[in-house]
RNA sequence: GCCCUGUUUUAGA
């Protein structure tokens, strides 16, 4: 069974849910019972393709068949609203899955942060991460990326990399995703020198930069319209072996 | 090694 959840789960992050639902049909066949992570699988396809009705329908089903929604039902069924910018119905979820004894958990807060950021509720952000706090929910690496994306986003840069030095003041170590998300705010606001000395920080620290790290340098300078660095960020990308894409 | 959260580029309307 974990060997086909497993599958289902890549199919269904991929956008193939009509051959992961195949595929659980044929697990049923070999009498294999789908558990409550299979249908997490599935829903969280649904919601990826936008059909959050659907993984609705789904969840009425687990419930029918005596499956148990865990918090993985919950912050799947919750990111679909989220992307949707249906903040309310995403709230109003958190406040089901309480009731119904599922403990939110972290990942739940970062699904309900993007949410927030996404939809430039940045105030609404900050006070989510002060109740996060407030119930010993400590942010991580992800809840830090996402509202200085959010402030990135915006344009608030001082924001963004208070947020940044703050994270690091807890101990929390920045990974590359982290690293692009902040240069690309740099880029954004039209400031290479501290994308770029970023770029330098992300080798110096022994992280390797990918490539995102790459496009993002080199849009920047386009968009600064210096083409000629953009050439040189383009062939050290090429010398550090990634292929464009 | 079963399921859920964060990053780049995207014309027109």
């Amino acid at each position: 069974r974990p060997r086909y959840n497993a599958i289902i789960g890549s199919l269904c992050r991929e956008g193939k849910v009509r051959l992961a639902f195949g595929l659980q049909n044929e697990m049923v066949e070999k009498g294999i019972r789908p558990n409550i992570s299979t249908y997490n699988a599935l829903m969280n396809g649904l919601c990826k393709l936008g059909h959050v009705e659907g993984a609705n329908e789904l969840l009425k089903d687990i419930v029918e068949i005596g499956l148990y929604p865990n918090s993985a039902t919950y912050n799947t069924l919750m990111g679909g609203h989220c992307k949707r910018g249906e903040m309310e119905k995403a709230l109003g979820l958190a406040y089901t899955m309480v009731k119904s004894g599922v403990q939110p958990n972290l990942i739940t807060c970062n699904i309900l942060m993007n949410g927030l950021c996404k939809g430039g509720k940045m105030e609404e952000a900050k006070k989510l991460l002060i109740e996060m706090w407030d119930q010993h929910k400590l942010p991580d690496l992800v809840t830090s990326t996402i509202l200085i994306h959010g402030y990135c986003t915006y344009g608030n840069m001082q924001e963004a990399l208070e947020l940044w030095y703050e994270m690091l003041r807890r101990g929390v170590v920045p990974d590359t995703f982290a690293y692009n998300v902040l240069i690309n705010g740099f880029c954004l606001d039209g400031n290479m020198r501290y994308s770029s000395k970023l770029y330098g920080q992300i080798i110096k620290t022994g992280l390797t930069p990918d490539i995102i790290t790459y496009n993002t340098l080199i849009d920047g300078f386009c968009r600064e319209s210096d083409f000629q660095e953009a050439c040189r960020i383009y062939d050290g990308m090429l010398n550090a072996g990634l292929v464009p894409d």
